[in-house]
RNA sequence: GGGCGCUUAGCUCAGUUGGUAGAGCAUUAGCCUUACAAGCUAAGGGUCAGUGGUUCGAGCCCACUAGCGCCCACCA
């Protein structure tokens, strides 16, 4: 016999208990013996690790568990890892806080050092080497992944925690090594010197996709030219002033007749007095500003273009710090006509930000200033994550090849299946909007480091034309750290000797990596295949251009696939003000809280209302909601197996019945349409959908249908409509568990142990109820009685609360004016009614022909007998 | 400037292939009823953003308009 379902439900010893359970009986873990098609496989988004999670988080993740563990109830066996992404700039600034450093390549590493942090105190900050800093990163992101698991763990996340890795972990590290390698021997990847957006800020390099316009003030400052050998001068309106210096021509379009007779000659620019060529450009647009614009080196992305398809030299002014650099007039290739003054007057901003340099500039410019500074507000590009204005600055980088492939990763979109569909337009809007290579290193220090080596000649310039790659079987290497084969460490960074590359790989180089880590794409070949193009992809509509992206990327210059067959989005919590749930805007909620007072199946409940694609207002009362329905379940069953106990019987014998009463026939006949329901919409992943219907069935049940049957499945004498009732009730409940399975792991295991599970059994395997079960019950004599005995209760119990009566006072007589076809459903169910309605006479019928309206008429007793 | 989505009850949202507008919450009134007071029952509440079209019939299909949100864009 099974034991008793307690009292009261209480939710967090029975997490605990249920965590546990799962656990030690391996519930989740993959099995790698078995084939691909019996495999679901799971591309699980790995968290960055940088403090808390909130509940974005939480939102999201029980998204994808919901679809797992769907497919594990319909005996899939599930490849479900997980990630914790602790590599890159979110890591390394929240290690610089947290224990007050900074990495400074030039510091010696120190054995004994171990980082410290207190909250009280601000001492200095200390610079550290950059091996003692990725040891201070491990150690913070370790402590903060502890912290995340056992949160995980109490979601219910049902994944394989064997399957666990870290992206900056040697595995990852290996495989983010061996992509690099096997795309420079594809001829995709490559390194050149070229300007590439910058962040003064990090000093680093940064991608397209980490690109973010911010509305910015600015100005217009109309600055006069002379065209040279004339008297005639032109005005060019520019919100950059300060690059004046940096200015290598002029340009307008060729169609612009304003300018046409100036092509080819040459425009001599105001008080640096430089020799610039003006000529014809077809992203001069004539109706803005004077139709007349310079190309400096490097004011944006068209200056940049522009400058690429010319033979003009580079006249570079910004410095990697951001800070306008000493430059020579008179030395190449800043050629004046006057370089005393030139000198002059760029001393005046020498060493400022550009900020600060444009608002100098009117100074300088004196009389060539026409009119006044006109202000406007413009959008200005930025790193994502940085505070000021990305600048243009020619530095070595590596490459992945992209630009030419715009065709073929349309394609392999379209091959992926988008959950909701209209999130791909998104996908091919980014690509086809794609106007660079992906700039794929950066400079800084906690992360993959590229497993390159150069020479260095004879005469200390690094040889840039003949890189030394790592051999494959050697990685993950480090370069700072390690020498290439046939060089000694005493080589390093001498003449004759060699260097090693100091960049790291964009954090985007591993994540765009993750199918391949946890299916050790290049080590275990079979193991590879048997996961890969996976099953699914789960990430939020806002990395789409990155995550997404730079994954199809990879697969698509690896082996030419896809990697997986569906993606799903989720979308967004809002706060109550309707803005996105995000750190950086400080409106957080943090997971704890909610988890301890509403259970862990409540909040699952919250997260799967929301279908995928959808933003969602955070709201308390969603979460009541779910608690509500947890304690109903609970309840409900209590009730339904209490009847089982009240006769020592084991409801799994009565699962394989009939029923044989028209009432529960026809609530069968429901059930059986929503489990259909149910299957089709998880196997579209809309659980949302699954959910709503088997949520409003399940508290009809309780509302309606337990009412209905009570007094039956109370009889004392064994009875065919006993019996019926007894049926009915073990198979809704049995499958009412299955269906909420998914959603509320814990309740449904918990009453699952105590009903129809055997020894170690949980729900959550091969469980997923069918409408084959059905299959041996026989259809109602007509469709929806149910509806209608639902409607005829409604009534009556209408009438008996605006008597302010009980629900179980006496009616006397009981009146239906109805249509024909009600009033024969009605007869067909009358004894379950009277018995629920506690009426002692049998429905009195009125018919009424060619009529809808429906009139129950109740009479109450006047006494309660 | 290009693209996508949303607009249904006070709030949060459903609404399957077109067929009499739905749920929960909130509000109000009532009820200790042999599972449940962390409960139960019921009531009130909507020009489905607007205009036009297709149709016997439109919340749903089509066109246009407005507002909100998001994604993208060469931003002088």
């Amino acid at each position: 016999m099974k034991k008793e379902l307690p009292k009261k439900y209480n939710h967090l010893d029975i997490e605990k208990k249920w965590t546990s359970f799962w656990k030690e009986n391996k519930v989740y873990d993959w099995d790698s013996t078995r084939p691909r098609e019996e495999t679901f496989v799971v591309d699980t988004p790995p968290p960055t690790v940088s403090g808390s999670l909130h509940v974005g988080h939480v939102f999201s993740y029980t998204h994808t568990d919901l679809i797992v563990r769907y497919q594990r109830m319909k005996g899939k066996n599930i490849f479900y890892p997980m990630g914790w992404d602790d590599n890159g700039l979110p890591t390394e600034r929240r290690v610089q806080n947290y224990y007050r450093i900074r990495c400074d390549p030039k510091v010696p590493y120190k054995s004994d050092w171990e980082p410290e942090h207190d909250p009280k105190d601000k001492k200095e900050i200390e610079h550290v080497s950059r091996q003692n800093f990725i040891e201070a990163c491990n150690k913070l992101t370790h402590k903060d992944e502890e912290v995340f698991k056992e949160l995980w763990s109490q979601l219910a996340l049902s994944v394989d925690w064997s399957l666990e890795y870290a992206t900056i972990d040697k595995h990852s590290r290996k495989i983010s090594q061996a992509s690099f390698l096997d795309l420079v021997k594809k001829g995709h990847a490559f390194s050149t010197e070229s300007p590439t957006m910058w962040d003064i800020d990090f000093q680093s390099a940064i991608a397209q996709a980490e690109l973010e316009d911010k509305e910015l003030d600015g100005a217009y400052h109309d600055i006069q030219f002379k065209v040279a050998d004339s008297e005639k001068t032109f005005e060019i309106s520019t919100t950059r002033p300060e690059l004046l210096a940096a200015c290598i021509a002029v340009v307008a379009h060729p169609d612009d007749e304003r300018y046409q007779p100036l092509f080819g000659k040459e425009a001599i620019t105001p008080i640096f007095n430089m020799k610039v060529p003006i000529l014809p450009a077809d992203h001069a647009e004539p109706d803005k500003g004077t139709g007349i614009l310079m190309v400096c080196t490097f004011g944006d992305i068209m200056d940049v273009e522009w400058w690429k398809q010319s033979t003009l030299p580079i006249r570079q002014i910004i410095g990697r710090n951001g800070r306008l650099l000493p430059v020579t007039f008179g030395e190449a290739p800043f050629d004046s006509l006057d370089n005393e003054k030139a000198n002059k007057a760029y001393k005046e901003i020498e060493g400022l930000y550009p900020k600060q340099a444009r608002k100098k500039m009117p100074e300088v410019l004196g009389a060539s200033l026409i009119g006044e500074i006109r202000p406007t507000r413009h959008p200005v590009k930025f790193f994502e994550k940085g505070d000021r204005p990305l600048e243009f600055i020619p530095t070595r980088q590596w490459f992945v090849r992209v630009m030419n492939h715009k065709e073929r990763l349309i394609e392999l979109g379209k091959q992926v299946t988008w959950h909701p569909e209209h999130m791909y337009s998104r996908f091919e809007n980014w690509v086809n909007g794609l106007n660079q290579e992906w700039c794929y290193s950066r400079q800084r220090f906690f992360g993959v480091p590229f497993p390159v080596w150069y020479p260095v000649k004879d005469d200390g310039e690094t040889d840039y034309e003949n890189p030394i790659f790592a051999k494959e079987e050697d990685l993950p290497v480090d370069p700072l750290a390690e020498a290439p084969d046939s060089y000694d460490e005493s080589q390093r960074d001498i003449p004759g000797g060699f260097t090693g590359d100091p960049d790291v790989m964009d954090t985007w180089s591993t994540s765009s990596m993750t199918p391949q880590i946890v299916s050790h794409w290049g080590i275990n070949t079979e193991r590879h295949k048997q996961l890969f193009p996976m099953d699914l992809r789960p990430q939020g509509h806002d990395i789409i251009r990155t995550w997404a992206f730079t994954t199809i990327v990879k697969s698509m210059h690896h082996e030419d696939s896809i990697p997986w067959h569906n993606i799903c989005l989720s979308g967004w919590i809002l706060d109550p003000d309707r803005k996105k749930m995000s750190k950086s805007k400080g409106n957080t909620v943090t997971p704890g809280h909610l988890l301890e007072e509403y259970s862990s199946d409540g909040v699952r409940y919250w997260s799967a209302r929301a279908r995928l694609g959808t933003d969602t207002a955070f709201d308390d009362q969603v979460f009541k909601v779910g608690r509500k329905l947890v304690t109903k379940l609970f309840n409900a069953s209590r009730f339904v197996l209490q009847q089982f106990e009240r006769l020592e019987v084991d409801p799994n014998s009565y699962l394989k019945n009939s029923a044989s009463e028209e009432i529960d026939k026809s609530f069968l006949e429901e059930l059986e349409k929503v489990v259909t329901f149910a299957g089709k919409s998880y196997e579209n992943f809309d659980y949302a959908a699954a959910l709503q219907q088997t949520e409003d069935l399940f508290w009809d049940f309780c509302d309606h249908y337990l009412e209905l049957v009570k007094v039956r499945a109370y009889e004392d004498e064994e009875s065919p409509e006993r019996e019926s009732a007894l049926s009915t009730l073990a198979i809704s409940l049995n499958v009412f568990l299955r269906l909420l399975a998914p959603v509320l792991p814990y309740v449904t295991e918990e009453v699952w142990s105590c009903s129809f599970g055997t020894e170690n059994n949980s729900i959550h395997k091969n469980n997923w109820p069918t409408s084959e079960e059905f299959s041996n019950q026989s259809k109602p004599l007509e469709e929806g009685l149910f509806e209608v005995a639902k409607k005829m209760m409604s009534d009556i119990r209408g009438a008996k609360t605006s008597a302010q009566k009980s629900l179980k006072w006496p009616v006397e007589k009981l009146e239906v004016k109805a249509s024909e076809s009600f009033i024969n459903k009605a007869k067909m169910v009358e004894s379950d009614i009277l018995r629920a309605a506690n009426c002692s006479s049998s429905i009195e019928p009125t018919s009424l022909k060619n009529s809808e309206a429906i009139e129950i008429v109740v009479t109450l007793a006047k006494e309660n007998s």
